[in-house]
DNA sequence: TGTACATCAGTGAACGCGCGTTCACTGATGTAC
DNA sequence: TGTACATCAGTGAACGCGCGTTCACTGATGTAC
């Protein structure tokens, strides 16, 4: 019972819960966000719900199955902090411009969410298989944050900036680049000081698109 | 129990271990290798060294000591590989070309001991407290991951390659490239077929270089 | 060299804990007639 | 509209497990004299 009594659950005490499965979930992703995968709890998930342990079992083949689901949707926050990013950037009058800006949104978007969301960040790479429906882990503009670096590496290509062949390192490399550098600050780098952390991601932005387009 | 009786303990049985501290670590490093920091379990250590579990108090405060040594026992075997990489390249002509192939080799070997010791590096990295004496993290040349990483920086900027004040965001760069790429390729590219992975690790890591010096 | 004794590295048993999962069940829901 | 009944989402209790840690102890070691 939580500090704050639910009202469908004093007024009406419905037997059969109204959406358990979507209550469960999210109960399960509030535990990601403050713990990452290792406090995602059955036994907690469904205390929290104010259901019985074993109720999760009418939803859920076990733990393992709820905790991929929670992942995903972790994939779909971080597929929507990059698109925040990639909304909130001011667009480029060059088409060069106009590209490396963006290939560097999506990069801050991966990276802030890191930093704002540790555990969730944790938890979407923590799962054990892919969904069945893609559309699981994707953001508003659905696309994954995969799919995302893909378009903007698509306008790098476009502007003249890389050549087609090497896409696929690019996305390696840089994805590589944004991933470590989220792991670095929420880890071996985590006592930077909050106002030197954006600075950091700047500059590392910086070197990384440097290195991926050609040298004219 | 093991499956060979232990010499020492079935010809003398000597009621006090020769080095019980020594056998706990090596034990609890195995068991990171085989299974990450989680798999790090007090009981198990004991049971394998073949010593009662409270045994460990009298040389641990407790499992997180533990922890934290096996992670700096990693941190070194990290330096190892880095050193072991940069002792098996070819020497280059030119002090551009060898100065670039320096900072090449300790990043291909950090991101070959991630793959090849998987629960060592993921253990390395989970460390609660950085040791008192630092060289419980260091190579057989007496510099840790770090210090490598700055020595083959140092020589970028001794060769003219970079400036030297990037050194510090090329340091991150760097380094977030190597730890994102071990990650990724531990993780969701994990299913990359075994033959593909060193090409990747190399254009990779030629993109990152790349982005670090001056262009000309 | 021999002996008394303090030190300390180990033992054996037990503690409380919380977990994931299973069992047999109960009571609400909704459909067929 | 009313009733019988199958369905199914939940309950409550229990399971076995292994964990980290603590307790009072014991037996070997090594030093002082």
């Amino acid at each position: 019972m939580g500090i704050v009594a639910k009202p469908e659950l004093t007024k009406n005490v419905p037997y059969h819960h109204g959406n358990l499965r979507r209550a469960l979930v999210e109960a399960a992703v509030e535990l990601a966000r403050e713990g990452g995968p290792s406090a995602i709890v059955l036994r907690e998930v469904a205390r929290r719900v104010g259901v019985s342990p074993n109720a999760a079992y009418r939803h859920f083949s076990g733990l393992p199955e709820l905790l991929d689901t929670v992942a995903w949707a972790g994939l779909a926050a971080l597929a929507r902090s990059m698109e925040a990013e990639l909304a909130a950037r001011s667009p480029q009058p060059d088409a060069q411009s106009e590209a490396m800006n963006r290939l560097r949104a999506v990069g801050r978007g991966y990276v802030r969410f890191a930093l704002s969301e540790p555990g969730l960040f944790a938890t979407a790479f923590s799962y054990g298989s892919e969904p069945e429906e893609p559309e699981a882990c994707v953001g508003d503009s659905g696309l994954s944050p995969d799919g995302l670096l893909n378009e903007a590496l698509d306008g790098l290509i476009a502007a003249g900036l890389m050549p087609a062949e090497e896409k696929m390192a690019a996305g390696t490399t840089a994805w590589a680049g944004v991933h470590g550098l989220s792991t670095l600050l929420l880890g071996p780098l985590a006592d930077v000081p909050p106002a030197e952390r954006e600075p950091i991601i700047d500059e590392t932005l910086f070197l990384i698109g440097r290195g991926l387009v050609t040298r004219s």
